[in-house]
RNA sequence: GGGCCCGUAGUUUAGUGGCUAUAACGUCUCGUUUACACCGAGAAGGUCACCAGUUCGAGUCUGGUCGGGCCCACCA
């Protein structure tokens, strides 16, 4: 038998196994499998660079709990997908290949793409197959592959088809410097200094009403006020006028604009009156949640659009018709600032607010508005013709389902259901951007819908054209999906790609969708909702949601803050598995702390486990089998077996309710305290000088059985050197990997009570010799002279063990409370 | 502002109403011929954020206060 090398180098090491598991196809799918199936809606990383060490955080959990699951013979389904259809990628592909995405065809851009992730790919997976992810790489797909696109546009064509999809004026994100439609992750919000306009206008009774705005150019798209029904607003004296505002703001004004209250009012009083507005329409007071008696007037006026709290208001004031007072070159089309942009035209309407008497104050104020990051422009919202999901009828069946879910860690469904009950309107999936899953749609002359057979699809309008039809007769639809009307679709992508084979009816619904919190509202409700919509139940059984990595103080890690970490630095010096044992100390959803010494701790652990196994596979040179019955193993060898057979109990229990870091902790104990610094030191004795073969092997039958378990119990979470040391061990009918051998099993007969209280109180004992040795400056070798050790359980049959362990000259046992003598 | 989570040793953490409140790192003392100095043994280190309540009993349950983190919304 071959003796195990000194020393464990993870760098070297890992490196050849990963090659080895690659080679050997151990992760491999394999369809024709009956075994249960346990599938994983792996999240698609955003194929636009390296993985970071949030990635490397959560889907090292992931892994753990597919590895478990794959150990429990289950058949493990575990795709990998890149996330390439969306801005990130965009960019990184404009920058890479030097080109400018709007100035292509849209389907050559698409085919760049593909081009770029497929010369990519391998590079990109790297990490993530250094880091032992147990996924299948090759079960892979793209966004914006012609598989991903074809599923895609279906659920469009079918949504649409069920009455699901409308399309509807609505109010988009727009740069007016760059006159294009942006997403709202390319705005940032910046400080800027402004005037709050404090305006009145003329209530049909007489009255003025005071309003304050940042934006007085929207006047002429002004369709309503509105004030809090539940306010206290007052009717006030100032000279020949009479105001209407809020109570609070009289006093706020008082000692600029003095005046007099003559009666006060509730807010709902002020209902339904019309307002002369200048440069509009009259409209009439309304009530709206949003508006707060504390700032301003406690009156606010809505524009289409000054703002989202403006886009907000027309959704619920459904009355309230927007009107489109700016056209997509960035000009007013109506009114007196017409042909012209926000600031001058906010400059002429000042002047002539305050020509005519309507301004009555300037407060300069600073407050944050959001702006186009590339330019600084201050966006506007404009708007346009969208693309809808219409779901608000379903927010109570999405309720149920969220509640359906087996949710870990548990409070995150509270998540999931704030924003069920928050949402306001419907789903808009329309996207006005170049680069992206076309939206299957051509017009004919009528301005009538032309979809696609299912059969045709993946297309592109802007280049194809539907069965029957010839391209002069249609209007091709230019705008794209978001790109989260795609990704709500990874279980049907990720399971579409074995739709051929029988095999496809059991992966949907799936077993667990894994992601991060910031992600709930989004990738999973997406999920649910086209699951809900296109199949009347949800894509998967359970969901776990992993936490943030946070910086060694707490923080969040950002690149602005200069406090980001690169998990290949980590794999680098400390090697993978000390990066996933990291990885599993934080529970499932927790925020964690990135802290160096985590990863040395993890280093000694392999290290420790290496060399504990080198002295377990040495001691099993001669060993030929234990053939006797679990009771006639030595007392000590049947305490050891009976914490090893509970602590199988309870990872598994842990283990299938995503606790994985219970598990990591409790076999890091046991391995550490129970095995290495007192069993091991307990059986030497046995194993140097054993009196007889018996004594000896009863020790070798416990050292192999528990040694193997507990190597299974770490694969999960450390697979090389677990890996490495399996193939080392000298026993038959191994399995080909340690991932693929089975978890182990709880045995009911290798429970012993007894032998767990002579073994405890051995090793307290043991630690009662070992306080006295370091007391007196001794080594551990140093012999007592005489132990005297008094117990209420007779300890007797551990004797020699404990001798041998103490190096005690004399003993003696008496029955009682517990105590030690040593001299 | 709304929501969720968290406050336990110098640091990071375990803890399912019940023995003397975990462990790792760090600190201090000691110890190397038979797995391991990439080590072992031992020690010190705690107002379990604070206040009140429920209970025979609270780190744990309830309410409040303070502090931290994240997500969402943000000002007419």
């Amino acid at each position: 038998m071959a003796e195990l090398p000194a020393r464990y180098d993870p760098i070297e090491e890992e490196a050849k196994i990963q090659q080895w598991w690659e080679d050997a196809k151990i992760y491999e799918f394999d369809p024709a499998d009956e075994a249960e199936i346990y599938s994983i809606d792996t999240p698609p990383p955003t194929f636009s660079g390296n993985m970071h060490i949030g990635h490397a955080f959560s889907y090292a959990q992931t892994d753990f709990i597919a590895r478990y699951h794959r150990m429990q013979g289950k058949n493990v389904f575990y795709p990998f997908g890149v996330d390439d259809n969306g801005l990130a990628t965009e960019r990184l592909v404009e920058k890479e290949k030097k080109v400018s995405s709007k100035k292509m065809e849209r389907e050559e851009f698409v085919q760049l793409c593909l081009q770029f992730v497929e010369e990519h790919r391998n590079d990109f997976v790297t990490d993530w197959k250094k880091l032992g992810i147990s996924a299948d790489f090759n079960v892979f797909y793209s966004t914006i592959s012609d598989h991903a696109r074809a599923i895609s546009q279906r659920s469009f064509v079918h949504l649409y088809k069920d009455g699901r999809i409308k399309r509807k004026k609505s109010p988009i994100i727009f740069c007016p410097t760059c006159k294009t439609a942006i997403a709202q992750v390319e705005m940032e919000d910046v400080e800027k200094k402004s005037t709050l306009n404090y305006i009145k206008a003329q209530v049909e009774t007489g009255e003025y009403v005071i309003y304050a705005t940042t934006r007085p150019e929207l006047h002429p798209g002004c369709m309503g006020l509105s004030i809090d029904e539940a306010g206290v607003y007052v009717v006030a004296n100032r000279g020949e006028e009479q105001w209407i505002l809020a109570k609070d703001a009289v006093e706020k004004l008082q000692d600029e604009f003095p005046m007099t209250i003559v009666r006060e009012l509730k807010g709902k009083d002020l209902v339904g009156r019309k307002v002369e507005i200048p440069y509009a329409q009259t409209v009439a007071i309304t009530h709206d949640t949003s508006v707060k008696t504390e700032y301003g007037t406690g009156i606010v006026y809505y524009c289409s659009y000054g703002g989202l709290d403006c886009v907000e208001w027309f959704a619920r004031h459904p009355d309230a018709q927007p009107v489109d007072v700016m056209d997509e070159t960035g000009c007013y089309t109506t009114g007196p600032c017409a042909g012209l942009r926000s600031a001058e035209a906010r400059k002429k309407i000042i002047e002539q607010l305050e020509n005519d008497g309507s301004l009555v104050k300037k407060e300069k104020i600073k407050h944050f508005v959001n702006v186009h990051e590339r330019c600084g422009t201050d966006i506007e919202y404009i708007a346009t013709d969208q693309w809808f999901i219409t779901y608000m009828d379903l927010q109570e069946q999405f309720l149920q389902n969220g509640s359906e879910l087996n949710w870990h860690p548990a409070h995150m469904q509270v998540r999931l259901d704030n924003w069920i009950k928050g949402l306001q309107w419907d789903w808009c999936i329309s996207r006005q951007r170049h680069f992206g899953v076309p939206i299957p749609v051509w017009y004919d002359k009528k301005g009538e819908v032309i979809l696609p057979s299912d059969d045709e699809l993946p297309v592109d309008p802007l280049r194809d054209v539907p069965k029957g039809y010839k391209k002069e007769e249609l209007t091709p639809e230019h705008d794209v999906l978001d790109t989260w009307a795609t990704s709500s679709l990874t279980p049907q992508i990720a399971t579409e790609l074995y739709k051929d084979h029988p095999v496809f009816k059991r992966l949907f619904p799936m077993s667990l969708r894994p992601q991060a919190h910031d992600i709930i509202t989004f990738w999973l409700f997406n999920t649910m909702v086209k699951s809900q919509l296109h199949h009347k139940k949800n894509p998967w059984k359970d969901v776990a949601i992993s936490g943030f990595t946070l910086d060694p103080h707490g923080r969040k890690l950002s690149k602005s803050k200069g406090n980001a970490v690169h998990p290949q630095e980590v794999l680098k010096n400390y090697g993978a598995d000390a990066l996933r044992f990291w990885a599993a100390g934080a529970k499932l959803g927790e925020d964690f702390p990135f802290q160096e010494k985590d990863f040395v701790t993890g280093k000694k652990t392999i290290t420790k486990l290496w060399n504990a196994s080198k002295f377990v596979v040495m001691n099993l040179e001669d060993y030929t089998g234990f053939n006797a019955e679990f009771t006639e193993l030595e007392v000590m060898d049947r305490w050891m077996l009976s914490k090893y057979n509970t602590l199988v109990k309870e990872c598994a229990a842990a283990f299938d309710n995503y606790e994985y870091s219970k598990v990591k902790f409790a076999v890091e104990q046991f391995f550490w305290k129970d095995f290495c610094d007192n069993y091991l030191e307990i059986v030497k004795g046995r194993l140097y000088e054993p009196k007889d073969n018996v004594e000896k092997s009863s020790a070798q039958f416990v050292l192999s059985h528990v040694l193997e378990g507990m190597l299974k119990l770490f694969a999960p979470f450390m697979p090389y050197i677990t890996e490495k040391i399996y193939g080392m061990l000298p026993f038959e009918n191994k399995a080909k990997s340690i991932h693929l051998s089975s978890w182990p099993s709880y045995r009911e007969e290798w429970h012993d009570n007894d032998a767990e209280m002579v073994g405890h109180d051995i090793v307290l004992v043991i630690e009662e010799v070992r306080k006295f040795k370091s007391a007196n400056q001794l080594s551990m070798r140093a012999p007592v002279k005489k132990l005297t050790v008094t117990t209420k359980h007779d300890i007797r049959l551990a004797e020699n063990d404990l001798v041998a362990v103490t190096n005690a000259e004399g003993f003696d046992h008496k029955h009682g409370e517990f105590l030690v003598v040593i001299e």
